[in-house]
DNA sequence: GAGATGTGAGTAAATGCTCACACACATCCG
DNA sequence: CGGATGTGTGTGAGCATTTACTCACATCTC
């Protein structure tokens, strides 16, 4: 593995156990194995290297989400593809998810620049779903906030350790069945 | 109003604006209107001052929580109750609560400290209903999470600025329809 | 006047970042 | 081929700044 994505993974399983602003050089340094130094030769600041691993997975995670959700037909369908899609992300490197997921709240302003994040989404594919009465009338913005809530609480009590071990993706069909259910309640 | 108090406020404003890592001493003194000597009068360290605050509405959240839905009858009434406590806490005081909601994972330890944090509460009622057949079964854990996230993330997104400057109870109601949703999807 | 409260300059430690230097390796030239 | 030169990478001591916290002294309150 090339010294830059050493550090990298090194910065993640720092930031998560530490945060961000609690993170010292130092200790990604250590913890990668390589001395201070070559930190800077590959990034130009901690700043950077936070945002850069942050934005990676948070383009991922919401290019992944409006692609799937577009693909499914049905707001049924829908709903099981933005859960599918927080699932693959997580399962598929859980440390890079953790951290967009426990550091997220210090990069809101990134999170929403471009409205192409999982809420926005999800709130679009809520409000659509209202306009074709394929859903009864509410606050779309609510909807979408408790929907990706359920997602991404559940991933935090995991991040947790409330959960045990399993893949995010072993408690895809209840997420699954209990985002529709929100979808439709009032 | 007293300068412990004064300081308290401040700290609670930089903390939620900055975080608790990123906010210095100076900072809330500042904003507080009294020199950096006068905090350390009224407290011990930073830390401790984080922590108190954090551990005075952790304490009243888990407690509001445990006792509404101990007196709550049937799971409709406790899912509802719950609800009812944290518009409580959000409505009573938004900035203690925003502080809880937005640097919880800074404080987790604590947080799981005693068994009678939000989720676990949310947990053992759910088990309770389980085993009266209230409930079809499933892991208490995950739908405890999923129920929960219901509520933080919406007030989380609240939070964000992404819900206006309605008072969270004002969501109370669709809130509690989408919570006694969860409990009984499958 | 005595104790509580407030002040702000000062301190020791920590932190993000730089820099002069070292090493490995490739390319070029006689 | 052997040496010179250039380039990308790594090192760790060192620097300027910031930070949490202290303390000798001032001021207020009763």
């Amino acid at each position: 593995m090339s010294a830059k994505s050493r550090i990298e993974r090194a910065a993640l399983e720092v930031f998560v156990r530490d945060g961000v602003d609690a993170a010292t050089t130092r200790a990604i340094a250590m913890e990668a194995g390589v001395s201070e130094g070559a930190l800077y030769r590959h990034f130009r600041s901690k700043d950077e290297l936070a945002t850069g691993l942050f934005m990676a997975t948070h383009r991922r995670l919401s290019t992944l989400i409006r692609e799937s959700s577009d693909a499914a037909v049905g707001i049924d369908n829908k709903a099981a593809a933005i859960v599918r899609a927080y699932c693959q992300v997580a399962d598929e490197d859980w440390l890079t998810f953790a951290f967009h997921l426990t550091q997220l709240h210090r990069f809101i302003p990134l999170y929403q620049e471009d409205g192409r994040d999982p809420v926005s989404v999800t709130e679009a594919v809520i409000k659509q779903a209202m306009i074709t009465a394929e859903l009864p009338p509410a606050d779309p913005r609510v909807l979408a906030a408790m929907a990706i809530g359920i997602i991404t609480q559940t991933a935090t009590n995991k991040a947790y350790g409330r959960l045990g071990e399993d893949r995010l993706s072993a408690h895809a069909p209840l997420m699954t069945a209990a985002v529709k259910a929100v979808l439709f309640a009032r």
